[in-house]
DNA sequence: GGCCAGGTGTAAA
DNA sequence: TTTACACATGGC
């Protein structure tokens, strides 16, 4: 049957998904590091992702990162596949935030959806991930696990806008505009793992 | 051993 | 504008 999106975010409440996930879900969410991890798990399991992240430790601040060497790069993150081009567009995309938002804190601040689909490597999903778990913005992102969870409930569309706006509108109704980054931050873990513990 | 995973860019139709 | 394909490792 068919659920309203506010319907299904109430229900995936219900099921006390996220008790042992970080605040936001999303690991260090507020920190250069969702950057790095949003491109790393394009296509990949987030499994692998943790190997990647262990080889990078003491290198996942934006200062630190654009220091190094690409096939230092590229041997750090094997593990989460797609490493030669995964390697140079995190770099890139690392040296374009510092030329254009000098610091983290003012890319946080600043940066748009536009500016981040303008950058090799950066697709919808990534630019939402970075936008909602980087940057604490009110964007939802739209996954395979997103897709997979309202086709359950008998709900399919065929852009990444259209399921964006389904699961957005109906909450910017009902919530307040401070509340709406925490809220679609949660949403999104939820369905996530609401997929993983096969719950629907 | 084959299939899939928290996609994206590019080229060809 | 849509479709097909390359990219790569690790777990089941």
């Amino acid at each position: 049957m068919k659920k309203s999106a506010l319907a299904i975010y109430e229900f995936l409440q219900t099921k006390e998904l996220l008790r042992d996930s970080p605040a936001l879900w999303w690991p260090n969410a507020g920190t250069f590091e969702v950057v790095i991890s949003a491109l790393l798990t394009q296509n990949t399991t987030w499994s692998n992702v943790e190997k990647s992240l262990k080889n990078l430790e003491g290198f996942l601040d934006l200062e630190c990162f654009v220091a190094l060497d690409e096939n230092s790069l590229k041997e750090r993150i094997k593990p989460s596949g797609f490493y030669n081009q995964k390697a140079p567009r995190l770099l890139q995309l690392a040296k374009n935030i510092q030329e254009h938002f000098k610091t983290f804190e003012n890319f946080q601040k600043d940066v748009s959806r536009k500016w981040l689909l303008e950058q090799k490597g950066i697709g919808k999903e990534s630019a939402d991930v970075i936008l909602c778990y980087a940057c604490g913005r009110d964007a939802m992102v739209v996954d395979s696990y997103t897709k997979r969870l309202l086709q359950s409930f008998g709900i399919e569309f065929n852009n990444y806008e259209a399921y964006q706006l389904f699961l957005e509108k109906e909450l910017r109704q009902h919530y307040s505009q401070e509340a709406l980054p925490k809220i679609f931050a949660l949403f999104h873990g939820m369905i996530v793992e609401c997929n993983k513990k096969k719950c629907f």
